[in-house]
DNA sequence: ATACATGTAACTTTTGTAGTTGCATTGGTC
DNA sequence: GACCAATGCAACTACAAAAGTTACATGTAT
């Protein structure tokens, strides 16, 4: 598919069912949208689940659904939904032998995460209905 | 290694040589300190060299130095010079059917485009040597 | 009962990238 | 000139993350 496809397929299709907010998809349909598979999208979407930002239901006429208004749904909270990381690196298991190199490292993490907190900040300013209406 | 290596190791590197910036460096020792191997070293430097970072020289007592003051190197040029696109998704091959779609795929890469651009500047407002002094 | 939906596990395929090896090229030093 | 130590680069392997796929259990309207 491409990079960043998880939140580009959760943006998409959380914006897409701001429009009708009250409609249930299945993830056939979702899929079909989107360019993939319904697995790929219950993944995604159960992840979102997790997070409160939207309901499933199994069964006939079963489906998704958003769990709140489409204008309380930030980008921030669907980024955090899907445990992005995409500034910050990960921790370093090997610690340096070298004292000045570790807090060297420990500085340069510390910036990332600064970034990555300023990244969330900007992605909490909108709401999946702006992207809707962009 | 771990995730975003190429930017960690980047970063990592040049704020280390923003302590000394006149002293030369060999691939080896970089990749000694940053726990790696001379070839990923090149071909990260590589990079930073052909966006007019750094300045390499081979033969004897070659190596890498800055090629400019260490205040003056931003971790957007960084970031840029190493072609990082975190935010934003690559461009979509298959264009979906339903025109409806499109439109929201265009407005959906168009936020993301949004947020990369504020993440360049906001990366763009530190530079080597804050990192180094942090 | 049946049909249709999610939930999930297991597996394959793809892709990006680190790591590695080998060698050509360059430039000091003896 | 011989030699050594550095970058530059190509080719390959190893590995991990994620998408895609298949299969099946579970739940729920009709």
């Amino acid at each position: 598919m491409k990079r960043n496809s998880r939140l580009s397929l959760a943006l998409h299709t959380l914006s897409h069912m701001a429009g009708e907010p009250d409609r249930v998809r299945t993830s056939s349909d979702i899929a079909d949208h989107a360019g993939t598979n319904p697995v790929v999208v219950r993944r995604v979407l159960g992840r979102l689940r997790e997070a409160g930002l939207l309901t499933s239901e199994k069964g006939h006429a079963g489906g998704w659904r958003l769990a709140r208004k489409p204008q309380e749904i930030s980008l921030a909270d669907v980024y955090l939904a899907l445990d992005e990381r995409l500034v910050a690196s990960d921790e370093i298991s090997e610690a340096p032998a070298c004292s000045v190199e570790h807090a060297l490292q420990k500085r340069v993490s510390g910036v990332l995460e600064e970034i990555e907190q300023s990244l969330v900040q900007k992605l909490s300013e909108t709401s999946i209905s702006e992207v809707r209406d962009a």
